[in-house]
DNA sequence: CAAGGTAAGTGTATGAATTACACATACACA
DNA sequence: TGTGTATGTGTAATTCATACACTTACCTTG
């Protein structure tokens, strides 16, 4: 009834940013100190083990700040992933066994998303060690591990929450306009909106809310911005 | 970069069971060896250590079947629950100590719910060793570590998850009439449902498919059954 | 074997929500 | 002062959701 077991934890971050190009999601480098072959070093979801005292959530927001220097997004645990094979491959091995004291140790994952805007995280934390960038979903490789497959369940689970009204400043909680943020919706869900009618249902929304601030600087009518 | 991390993994399943008088949960009295005080033995959900080498899923399936000796329920999970004092209280201890080579380590477990027909799932599974029971929703007492937490948490999933459609059949996959699944759907979503636009949604639902089979032995009209 | 009891099964009219669609407005710049 | 550009707004048509009552098929009992 009592097994003998050891195994690792760890959280890993899906972050999505937005700006007028595109939906991107933020990825490191690994160091490359040694590859298991002449490979390039791969690009992996920023991610680590947490700490022994910390609960999940607070596991999360501190891997990503240690990782990328980003704060303050807000994060959402999606799923675990528990395969137990799930770090065993051979191009992990190399790169798990510089960083690990027990590279062999099965690991397991809770994985967490948010989205941000480009604007205000500055679109390249790459000044950092490690060389966190921003890159965009239609350009995302093969990454280490499983997180082509975290990355793709995180993008579900974000499309689901859009569509289903619930969350979208939640995630971003950041000032934008109606046109931005329909831009938005039309990329992640992958679909045109009507305008007048998406400021209807935006309308609705109670959590979102007009703001005192008007855009400026535009040859155009300025636009009215939002929040959550 | 790298952590001394030792911590043990665990799967809890939340099976809720359905029949005519209401949902129920199946919960199993940890067996009495040693409380704390002279207090009662909690009731907990099943729930126990994943093996090393098994998967997240597998080890649902598992654990549910060696402590209630139920097997074949759709089980899905639904969240992680990492707070890491969520088995530190006093309450739990001496259990643990009664059951674990390590009763002071960290436990973060992973969530699974699933929805089965009491009919089909012995209603008791009480026969076996640890006394597994069908627990009405209402009458639930406080159970063991943060089990309330988590069973709250998958009804709520539950909720979200027929409102939206997706599952229920998905879930029960078992045969059932119509007026049996509007049942449980009044019952999960805690309101009543018109009977001819009930039928008529569930008429869209590409994967409830009739089968050639009809009840028998009611006195009345006999009802088609449905099936996923 | 006829009559009565019981839940199954079915359609329609009304109101609510969603969709499709085009022009006037406010600012910046030349 | 005029031109360019994206903002911001209403209405009619359609689709979807809701409310509502009687006939049917089988079982039972007298």
């Amino acid at each position: 009834m009592s097994f003998p077991q050891s195994l690792h934890l760890s959280v890993d971050c899906v972050v999505f940013g937005y700006d007028d190009d595109g939906l991107k999601v933020l990825l490191i480098n690994q160091k490359t100190a040694a590859t298991y072959d002449d490979s390039e070093p791969m690009s992996q979801l920023p991610g680590d083990l947490i700490l022994l005292d910390e609960g999940l959530d607070q596991a999360a927001q501190r891997v990503l700040f240690e990782l990328t220097q980003i704060k303050g997004v807000f994060l959402k645990q999606f799923m675990a992933f528990g395969d137990p094979d799930r770090v065993k491959d051979l191009k992990d091995r190399a790169w798990l066994q510089s960083v690990r004291n027990l590279p062999d140790q099965r690991v397991v994952t809770v994985g967490y998303y948010g989205l941000v805007s480009l604007q205000d995280f500055d679109p390249r934390p790459a000044s950092f060690a490690g060389g966190a960038e921003w890159v965009d979903l239609a350009e995302v490789g093969a990454l280490a591990f499983d997180h082509n497959l975290i990355l793709a369940q995180a993008f579900d689970t974000l499309k689901e929450q859009l569509e289903s009204q619930h969350i979208s400043f939640e995630l971003l909680h950041k000032k934008l306009n109606l046109t931005q943020l329909q831009a938005l919706y039309e990329i992640v869900l992958d679909k045109k909106l009507d305008k007048r009618n998406f400021r209807k249902n935006v309308k609705k929304m109670t959590h979102v809310v007009p703001l005192d601030e008007k855009q400026t600087g535009v040859m155009h009518k300025p636009a009215q911005l939002f929040s959550y």
